[in-house]
RNA sequence: GGAGAGGUGGCCGAGUGGUUUAAGGCGGCGGUCUUGAAAACCGUUGACCCGCAAGGGUCCGGGGGUUCGAAUCCCUCCCUCUCCGCCA
């Protein structure tokens, strides 16, 4: 959520801001509103100030057995016109509130003009995509013998699943193991556990609801006001029911990014804490509404994935120089592996709702023959923190201000084994596995048929 | 699943209808004293909204109600804790 106060005193500004990423904000809509709220408010404050003298002075009345007869008429007068005032007042917030969890983040100055993912800027690429001398398979291809099962997971569930079997399971595991350990170990980061379900708080807190209800997963859990609501209730489809149902529904996490930025929703975080690093594994559930027909073949794009997903919660002004941190961080975990990969800056139309600023980490797939996303970088500010009320003391001012977020994937583990069957392939059909996953293969060197 | 007890500022905790701007403590900050530190003592210290300011308003888990007036009374939901049962 932007700055409420910036969109009373910088409308226009923030308009073109918000242009540049190909995102019209209705200014003539926000700024009738706003100018009812404040004339409504002022009327709501002056009846609220009137009310509690009149009963201050019925009260010291009534301790000196005074007459407060007068007093008290007038005093009666009031609620009712309070309560129309305020319930106009309500209705405005609440519209005004609608609208701005809907406006997206402010781009930061630094982010290239663009349309769409054509309009991308590469930064810069390390390592040389392997040369074969035979013709490379894609995952599936080589998959198909070593454990990676498609069919079965249509059996069992559906499409965009996966079932593996065997070594690529140890190694699909061996790599999450990896990728925590670095991070824990050598980056710095605090290892966490965390829920698989959030509640809607937690949700909106990060930026996914109110939006984007339809790209997740959601666990109906109703809560019924009374046996009547229950009988009504009865036979209906769930999205069908509302009146005297409240609604406490859980939803499958889509990334780890949000039970682990919620950590600190509602907190004030000393200085001295700051910054607060996570790494956190978890598996991630995408609906994945609207991407039909997108890649279908294999696993680049499933409903169910798992992913080491690095967080940091840090200090306004060090936030540019952590998101540098945290995407160094993510493509050291490319390098170990010896897998060739380029960082993109996402353009303004490219980037993604909440995020002012965001790197993806593109790694190469001989399959496809190109660089494909295996992780996306990116900082928040205090986009994320004003949803959340995550703020920190800040001892310049003694002030709690709002803190910056930040995450990114340190990888997606599904992508990651992809990209190392297509890598590492040989003329055989077996795939090399990189030694520093070796230690946890106990000591296995290859992925071969026989397992 | 059954029974009970609770939710008050960064933390602990008092407060059962009006003269309360929520007592007191801890922690934080400043000061006195000290070579320095500690202790002691003194002072200070909640968040949010509107407003150029003066000032005003909101907030005692959430929502609703009673009342001229609610932290306090009523309804409801959520959450936490204790005991019993069940359980990986």
């Amino acid at each position: 959520m932007l700055d409420p106060r910036l969109l009373r005193t910088q409308l226009d500004d923030v308009a073109r801001r918000l242009a540049r990423r190909g995102y019209t904000l209705n200014v003539a809509v926000i700024q009738d509103l706003e100018n009812q709220r404040k004339s409504i408010q002022t009327d709501v404050q002056q009846l609220q100030a009137r009310r509690n003298e009149l009963a201050k002075k019925i009260g010291q009345a009534k301790a000196k057995k005074e007459d407060a007869a007068d007093l008290m008429a007038e005093a009666g007068r009031l609620p009712e016109l309070l309560k129309q005032q305020e319930a106009k007042l309500d209705a405005i917030q609440a519209r005004l509130e609608e609208l701005l969890l809907g406006v997206p983040n402010l781009p930061h100055e630094s982010v290239p003009d663009g349309r769409d993912e054509n309009d991308n800027r590469e930064i810069r690429r390390w390592g040389e995509p392997p040369k074969f001398d035979f013709q490379p398979k894609d995952h599936v291809d080589v998959g198909a013998r070593l454990g990676l099962e498609f069919d079965a997971a249509v059996k069992i569930t559906g499409a965009r699943f996966v079932v593996m079997e065997g070594a690529l399971a140890r190694l699909h595991r061996a790599l999450i193991q990896f990728m925590l350990d670095l991070h824990a170990r050598e980056h710095g980061y605090t290892e966490v556990y965390v829920p698989y379900m959030v509640n809607a708080a937690s949700l909106r807190g990060t930026g996914q609801l109110p939006k984007f209800e339809a790209d997740l997963f959601k666990v109906p859990r109703l809560v019924f006001d009374d046996a009547a609501a229950i009988e009504e209730t009865q036979g209906k489809k769930i999205d069908s029911i509302s009146a005297k149902v409240a609604d406490r529904s859980f939803y499958l996490i889509p990334t780890a990014e949000v039970p682990v930025t919620n950590l600190v929703r509602d907190e004030i975080l000393e200085a001295a804490a700051l910054p607060r690093k996570f790494v956190c594994h978890t598996p991630c559930f995408r609906s994945e509404a609207g991407s039909y027909g997108k890649d279908t073949r294999g696993m680049i794009r499933q409903h169910q994935f798992e992913k080491v997903e690095l967080v940091q919660i840090v200090r306004p002004q060090e936030s540019y120089a952590a998101l540098e941190q945290l995407t160094a961080n993510a493509e050291r975990v490319l390098q170990r592996l010896g897998l060739a990969y380029r960082v993109v800056a996402l353009c303004t139309g490219d980037l993604g709702f909440a995020a002012a600023k965001t790197y993806d980490i593109e790694v190469w797939l001989p399959g496809q023959n190109r660089y494909r996303e295996i992780s996306s970088c990116s900082n928040f500010e205090d986009f994320q923190a004003r949803r959340l009320q995550a703020r920190w003391r800040n001892p310049a001012s003694g002030k709690p201000e709002l803190v910056h977020t930040l995450n990114g994937s340190g990888l997606a583990a599904g992508r990651t084994l992809v990209a190392i069957l297509e890598n590492f392939q040989d003329a055989q059909g077996h795939v090399v596995i990189p030694e520093v996953l070796r230690p946890y293969m106990g000591g296995l060197e290859r992925l071969t048929p026989a397992g």
